[in-house]
DNA sequence: GCTGTCATGAAAAGAAATTTTCAGAGGATG
DNA sequence: CATCCTCTGAAAATTTCTTTTCATGACAGC
């Protein structure tokens, strides 16, 4: 109760006035580059301030603590409020939902998937994986599982629109055979394995590798096995309040990915999507004459 | 040399891969809430990632560190030189991502799409719709459109584990009418049409209400003109700083609804899933009998 | 100057943390 | 199915940290 609510060093201030010499040196020390310098063990700041241990030990009970371990666990509260404070927190979501509602549950969860995914996430990856989408010599190859299958289909579907050359790899694997075939080096491998990896991923990441091409994964934070043959990875968390893991933030990439992408190739990309709006067209009135 | 000038959590990403289980698991622990979580004693962080102190050891050590100490010496500098750069304290994430890129373009508009989608869902619609999905007794039809197409059988995908009697309408719409001619009513029609609304979907659901079916649309904030045929309509918001529209949110939605029925119907679920497993074994084996 | 009080740190005692050892579990391999 | 290997944590051993005890010295009051 003493303690609670006030920070450690509004309770050093507080008590300075009684504090003896020795104790006052060792407040100073505290306070100088506070809260860092409570950071380390008692015979570090004891060290530091030029004082002996029991002076910390005396001084941090009449501050009103049970003893080092308990003041040292406040500074670990108030380090920690200070670094993570920020956006860290995030503010509620739907009004009309219990805070216990399926919907508010998942939106925490992926909330955090993103954040930890984005942290861990080199932007420099990103850009060279963007970079090597955007070469049009190197043609484009996606393969997914049988979950993942669908996100291969999307960023497929896209790229498709956005560059020539670009495969979707059936997903039965026995027809990947044919697929390898037709790589040349320097083609790029897009591979989603996550969780439950299928073996299958490894044995095509490898010949593909042996034809030259480059390879990258999508996966999860623990990585798919064929992540070893990468170029490059994107580990993605996955947790969700589920039996079911979540691709949410995995599409969220894709998704950056291929704007990446058709960004970096405004030029040749506008000229394909007006001459594929002229083939929607005509496709329309083709079926629809009327 | 080896440790120097490198964060700590550099470090243990550039060794995920040759950590064990344990270790990954010990690793997450402290990526989670980086650098905080590494602030107290060997024994409190092993008793917060589920570890034995022995498994702390080891790793820090594989991570190039001499011991316990060093491990968290390093820690200390990190969180200190974290402190006392005021600007570095902002957004984890950001601070690897300069303000423009990209990534963090995108994630503020999915931020913004998540929360605006979910002030604007009603709940009751949501458990209405998942109810709707776990009844058995109805069938599911999925279908989408050029781009949604890919959540469709991501849906479908899921669903099909789950339950029994779901179909996924192929792309093609002129095959649909057979669909349809299979309908009973009663049965569901999940239709995912966003922007670009294909005249062929209000067709499609003309049809199947015709059938006495029920119809469940995925649409954007503007809505799908099959919305109007819809018993529910899920408006998301699709906005992104990008030439396409975003499907994070929706994706959301649609995995947070498969919680949902998987969460209602779980004693049927896990048998289904069981005999799924062994399926998918047979299969193995069937596949590479060596 | 004597005496009592207090502050202080050396050193011992006690407690906790860290490291090492080791045996069992589980998985791969032949 | 036996064998080997690796991973893992329980428990012991070791080291370090924390607290307590106590002797010393400074200083004020008498």
């Amino acid at each position: 109760m003493t303690v609670a609510s006030k920070t450690v060093s509004d309770v050093i201030h507080s008590h300075f006035g009684v504090l003896t010499r020795a104790e006052k040196q060792l407040a100073e020390s505290l306070l100088d580059n506070y809260p860092v310098s409570g950071l380390g063990s008692i015979t570090t700041i004891a060290e530091n301030a030029g004082v002996s241990t029991p002076t910390v030990v005396r001084m941090v009970q009449k501050l009103g603590f049970k003893g080092y371990p308990d003041f040292q666990a406040h500074l670990h509260l108030e380090v920690e409020a200070t670094i993570s404070n920020p956006i860290a927190k995030h503010d509620r979501w739907a009004q009309n939902a219990p805070g216990t509602h399926i919907l508010n549950r998942f939106a925490d969860a992926i909330m955090g998937n993103l954040r930890q995914t984005l942290s861990d996430l080199d932007t420099a990856t990103f850009d060279s994986v963007a970079s090597l989408l955007s070469d049009r010599k190197r043609g484009l190859y996606f393969v997914g599982g049988r979950i993942t299958g669908a996100l291969a289909e999307y960023f497929f579907t896209h790229m498709q629109v956005i560059r020539p050359a670009t495969t979707l790899l059936s997903a039965n694997s026995s027809s990947w055979p044919q697929y390898v075939l037709n790589m040349n080096a320097g083609d790029i491998l897009i591979i989603f394995d996550i969780r439950r990896y299928e073996q299958e991923m490894v044995s095509l990441a490898t010949a593909a590798r042996k034809r030259g091409a480059e390879i990258v994964v999508f996966t999860d934070q623990w990585g798919s096995p064929a992540a070893k043959l990468a170029r490059h990875a994107f580990r993605v968390r996955i947790e969700a309040p589920s039996a079911w893991d979540s691709s949410v933030v995995t599409l969220f990439i894709v998704e950056a990915l291929i704007e990446a992408v058709q960004n970096s190739t405004w030029d040749e990309t506008k000229e394909r999507m007006k001459t594929l709006e002229g083939l929607f067209e005509q496709t329309k009135l083709f079926r629809k004459p009327g």
